[in-house]
DNA sequence: AAGTGGTCTAGACCACTGA
DNA sequence: CAGTGGTCTAGACCACTTG
């Protein structure tokens, strides 16, 4: 490795990193093969590789078996969310922490026969002493196993879920949408029932395609909003 | 390779995964070092090496130098959404295409001088031949270059701007609210004025962070809502 | 000092594409 | 057929962490 210029995969990969980005190389162009790029550097084919290999990863480029490496077109329509169900500064109030039957949209939701029963987790998330979201969870319950009262002390769902199954073993689906808060809802939140708040409902999913969670967040948005990014930087 | 198993590194990749996947190896558990895995499967560190690598990206895995590597905690805070403007499905009206004075908030924007001009875009997206989007859309106008009725060729906002720069060369950031909608917006739309829509503004920014384009689209919600996902499957 | 991951070389053989 | 990318081997030297 050269002092100056870095690791030299990193050189090489940082290289055709800007010839992309300052539109140099534009989609569907073609980049100099692996042998070319190899003898231009004074390095062998792996180390090449390993800046394509990076490229290829943040998308930027796709390799065609037999013909080379061509610049891809970038994905202006995906956008990356993040949503924390309260941040390390919110004061989080629970409002109740109870069993209840589970009613015909939630025995749709978790494919409960009639009767069945849910955990249901209710709480206000205050942004400096103003009521700011509520948020309402619901977990299948299970006769003997934990004590409800132990759900409390995990403080947000993938960790409750977490805790019941393997970490990995459940993904999230998530649909966003504008609602006017119920009477219940406005109480709550101190607002008026004209309001508009931002709706986050999430519903976890494990492999099996099997609910195993349920949650709805209504959002004043005065007080944060729902925010995403696309692209480079 | 073994036509059997397939390629030896992604045997051990989905092995790894596998492991992580079903909370055999938990967060923070390490994973065998990279000698032991060669052996364990009788190659060399380079093809471990791979599957490691591929699992790193996917961002089950991290390696800290000198030590080993390490299963990283799953994040479920962070979420895919795919955002289009239209759908080929629907059917597009262009309400309207000018230059306008910018506004106080449109010059707070784009960061320009009072009275400065911008080309403004206007369409309603119709599902099913119901109204069920509305979209505007600002770019700076400048004078001479491209025809404005140019603009309308391209369907879709990131189109446009890629046509005037590199198509790498920007980022997007997205806001997501409720909001009731204006007279304007809710003959637009036939609804009414108490219903609650969603509104994703975009703000498109180029990599000296200056402002080259800005949308607002509201959608009723009964004609497609937002929606994300998180997690692995 | 032994073990870990990080970088790199110099080869090899394969399947696929296109003239 | 020559050229492309895909997989893999068998080494080397380095910086870092840990006992």
């Amino acid at each position: 490795m050269n002092p100056k210029t870095g690791v030299l995969y990193q050189v090489i990969l940082s290289d055709l990193r800007d010839e992309i980005l300052t539109g140099k190389r534009r989609p569907h162009d073609t980049l100099p093969s692996e042998n070319e790029l190899s003898s231009r550097y004074n390095t062998t084919r792996a180390t090449v590789r390993r800046s394509l290999a990076a490229l290829e990863a943040e998308g930027l480029i796709r390799s065609w078996p037999g013909k080379g490496y061509f610049v891809e077109a970038p994905a202006h329509n995906s956008f990356t969310l993040t949503f924390s169900e309260d941040e390390p500064e919110d004061t989080v109030f629970y409002k109740g922490i109870h069993v209840i039957k589970a009613d015909p949209h939630l025995q749709e939701i978790f494919q409960f026969p009639a009767g069945s029963r849910v955990i249901e987790i209710c709480r206000t998330i205050q942004k400096k002493r103003v009521p700011a979201a509520y948020d309402i969870k619901y977990i299948p319950y299970e006769k003997g196993s934990p004590l409800i009262e132990r759900e409390i002390d995990y403080a947000v769902f993938p960790e409750i879920l977490a805790a019941r199954t393997a970490p990995f073993s459940f993904y999230t689906k998530m649909k966003i949408g504008a609602e006017l808060p119920s009477e219940q809802v406005a109480r709550a939140l101190h607002c008026d029932t004209a309001e508009p708040l931002l709706v986050v409902e999430r519903i976890f999913m494990n492999k099996s395609k099997i609910c195993i969670g349920y949650g709805r967040k209504y959002l004043r948005q005065e007080y944060g909003s729902l925010t995403a990014q696309s692209g480079y930087l």
